[in-house]
DNA sequence: GTCTATATGACGATAGAC
DNA sequence: GTCTATCGTCATATAGAC
């Protein structure tokens, strides 16, 4: 996988890696992705990344604060693909549809990033930047859901609706709730499309 | 918490306990409540349960199969609770939105039974059993969707997505995105019921 | 900023006595 | 069916050299 996750300035200082950080970021995804996000270790991680385990502690206080950032950066992602998702269509409701749809396709091809900003079992007191990046994506939905429902209170039901059937339907994929992972996507993004707009329609 | 798992069976035999593997499956269970699943150990297990790291495995071949095990009594507990949720009304539209309900409802004062059963990481095809009692759970939605719908891929659509939707509020409860778990739990299931019907009644 | 070395401490699982 | 003892493995984290 080794997905970018920042831009790996062509290794300016130090001795060996030049970008350990990010070396040591891209190695934990690795690491998640294959064996979920209890299976995360600093130790392995620090092996993949070919270094001692003593070195991620330079760039992160402990084992958490490392996860913690992956959580950020994934919260991030997941805001930057939904926003461009609902920015192709004007409608409300088909902006709402096309979150559902992004969602669950953020977890299928991004997946350890999905497992760990859900499953990572971080303390969200300890890194309120977390919790505030979290917020940030779902307060994507309050904008075309306030268009559909002028009551402040039925606009909220419909951000919740929506993201907890998206994520419901992500986490159905996930678990192999569909069966085939590979040919289930596509139907799955179809139902969670088809499900938002439900919700959404009868309060039209 | 120290749920009861089955009937402890006034201690026939044995030395100490009389029924060790059912207070194991209890002493794990509120493990896992304090800690979550990750914080599962089988060593921890022993020594709440008051006996030494070898007796478990008397009773169970390892780890992995203690956990199976309560993750299959989860979702028998599940489908239990939800049947009588469900035999309240006639009505499928109601039905389903019951179920919506109770699966909140379970999710918040079963938490770790809830959190076992789907952040369990098990390996569903390692325990076979496991996958057929969680569809056991899930086909409860079957009848009154086919009811609601006349057609079969129809009747489908309303089975995943309502099923979807609790697991969403269930999941956001437990994740803390309503706030105060107290307070939020009724309007979580309020919500859950009404994103039900919403889901339904559009295809009445 | 990275390494080597180490302190410290779990955990899973098994062997053998009773 | 339970205990004591133990093995092997792995982890987090720190100290000090370079």
């Amino acid at each position: 996988m080794t997905l970018t996750l920042g831009m790996p300035s062509t290794r300016p200082s130090g001795q060996h890696h030049g970008d350990l950080r990010n070396a040591l970021l891209a190695a934990a995804l690795d690491l998640v992705a294959e064996r979920g996000a209890q299976g995360f270790t600093l130790a392995e991680t620090s092996r993949r990344a070919g270094v001692s385990v003593a070195a991620p502690y330079k760039h992160f206080a402990d084992k958490d604060a490392l996860l913690a950032e992956l959580a950020r950066l994934g919260y991030e992602q997941q805001h930057t693909r939904f926003a461009a998702a609902m920015a192709g269509s004007d409608d409300p409701a088909e902006q709402l549809a096309a979150f559902a749809a992004a969602y669950v396709q953020f977890a299928s091809d991004s997946r350890a990033l999905f497992e760990i900003t859900f499953a990572g079992g971080l303390d969200k007191a300890a890194y309120p930047d977390l919790a505030l990046a979290g917020d940030r994506v779902l307060a994507l939905l309050r904008e075309p859901a306030a268009r559909l429902a002028p009551d402040p209170d039925e606009a909220l039901d419909l951000v919740l609706a929506v993201g907890a059937t998206a994520h419901g339907f992500a986490a159905f994929l996930a678990e192999g709730v569909f069966g085939d992972p590979t040919s289930s996507l596509e139907s799955a993004k179809r139902r969670a499309r088809a499900a938002a707009l439900r919700l959404v329609v009868s309060d039209a």
